[in-house]
Parts: structure tokens; sequence; C-alpha cells
DNA sequence: ATATCTGTTATACATTAAATATAACAATAA
DNA sequence: TTATTGTTATATTTAATGTATAACAGATAT
């Protein structure tokens, strides 16, 4: 459980550590029943309080990636229910408009933001065993 | 100079205003040269202190996409300097990662995310007289 | 049984970013 | 001259983030 934190960094650390997660999950790092570190041990190996690893935990949770059972410990719920197109541009359409903004701004042609996709898709499926 | 302002959301009123110009400039909505209003003007169009869009003018300076000649006026700077796609990965790679991490874990397949994003470059593009 | 570990809850506190509130300055344009 | 411009300075408020302790209740392992 390696989770590389970025302390100078705008993002919160919790999301930081939810967003360490999710990727884990997509790359199949994590896979669907895999335990986690309790709040504490986590907080303890980067340097953080337990709270705020608890503040990741109870996230992902909501966001159904994990099981807290209580007393027992932390699990991966890879399975995770598929969302649709709609749902995901409810969540991300924004933050990627914004994103595509500036890319429009910068000459910077689709495809370029398709390859980047592309990379990303095929880094994160390729890893999977 | 309509700005659509959610004083709920997560994101900065500073940032809000930033974005909405640098997706104004894609969209073709402003013009290299035109003018944009006064920081008190704005402000009160919007209802926010005048520091606050004070701040969004700085940050769109240093961004190159607006210039600022003091006690004359603020304008679009719509030529902005074409930067290449390492420098645009260097600045939404760590965003672009984050989403295509859920996109993989929601089964959301990446002809979504492509078909997302050329529409937003089809609405942009297209506004452009 | 008895420690130990689990997530949980509660309280308090420190730090920082964000935003507001005033006020004043200096130079330009009307 | 007068109003407007961005700028600078100071002070304050609010909320998010993160830390620090402490305790609780139930499960697990020895």
């Amino acid at each position: 459980m390696l989770l590389q934190i970025d302390f100078a960094s705008d993002r919160p650390i919790y999301m930081q550590i939810r967003d360490s997660i999710v990727t884990g999950i997509a790359s199949g790092t994590l896979k669907d029943g895999d335990s986690l570190p309790s709040v504490r041990t986590l907080g303890t190996e980067i340097g953080v309080n337990l709270h705020t690893v608890n503040k990741a935990y109870q996230l992902l949770q909501s966001e159904g990636f994990i099981e807290i059972q209580r007393r027992r410990g932390t699990f991966i719920k890879a399975d995770s229910t598929a969302k649709n197109a709609a749902d995901f541009l409810e969540k991300y359409g924004k933050t990627l408009k914004i994103i595509v903004s500036e890319a429009v701004t910068r000459r910077v042609d689709r495809a370029v933001l398709h390859q980047m996709i592309d990379h990303m898709y095929d880094e994160l499926e390729g890893t999977k065993s």
C-alpha cells in the first residue's frame, strides 16, 4: 500500500488518498475484496492524522468504492455499479468544459485530448492481470 | 457581460470568473481587444468585492489571457501563445487522470469521453462568427 | 478472560484560503 | 476639475482542512 501524497498540492490530502484508491481500482492494483489498512495504520504510514484517512474512507464509501465493516475492516468494492454517461457528465462536465475551453484557446486540437485520454486508458487497463 | 456565478460551488468565485472569461474566449464571445469591465463594475454586477474580481484578473493576466493596462482598462488577448501538448498535460494531467480513473471503474467507455469532448469542442467552435 | 485492534464519535485547536470591508494613492481620460 | 482606472494596504470574517486527544463498543486473537 504505497501512497504518494503531495503535501504542497492544492488538492486536499483526503482527496489525494481518495484519488489513489480510485486509480488503484481502475488499474487493477486493488481488486474486489482486498482489504485496506486501518485508518490508524494508513495514517501513520503516510504521516497524517487518522481523521484525515477516515474522511477519505467515508467519501469512498459514499461513492461506492469501498465497504466499511465496523470493527472488521475496510474492503474494496471493485464491482462498483456501472453508471451511465449522464451521471458521469453530471459529475465532471464542468471540469471537462474548463479543460476543453483552455485547450481551444491554446490551439490544442481535440485529437491531442483524445490521445491523452487513450493513453491513460491504456495505462490503467494494461496493468490488469 | 453576463456571468453565471454559483455561490454554493466548491470552486472559488475568482476561479469561476476566470473560467467564464476563458470559455468566452474559446467560444468567440470575447474577441481579441475586447475590453472587460473594471474590477469595481464587474464586482458590483455580480455582487462580489472588487478584490475578488481583481484576483481573477491578475490570474488571467499571468496566464496570458488578458492584458491589464494601468488606468486604461483591461483587454482580451485572444491571440494567446499556442502551447504544446506537453504544457497542457503538465497543467491538466492529474485532473484528467482522476476523471479517467473513475471512468474506468464505472465502466464508462473511452468513446463516451471522446464524444463528450467532441461535443464541447463543437459547441465552443460553432459559436464563432 | 484479557489484551489488542477496529471504526466511530466528540471536542478542541491551528492553519490557511477565500472573501469582504474600507481607505487611500497615482495617473489617465472626459 | 472630476471621475475612473488599477493598485496597495490593513483588518476582519468565514469555512475548509488538518491535527491532537480521548473515549467508546464490539470484534478478534492469544
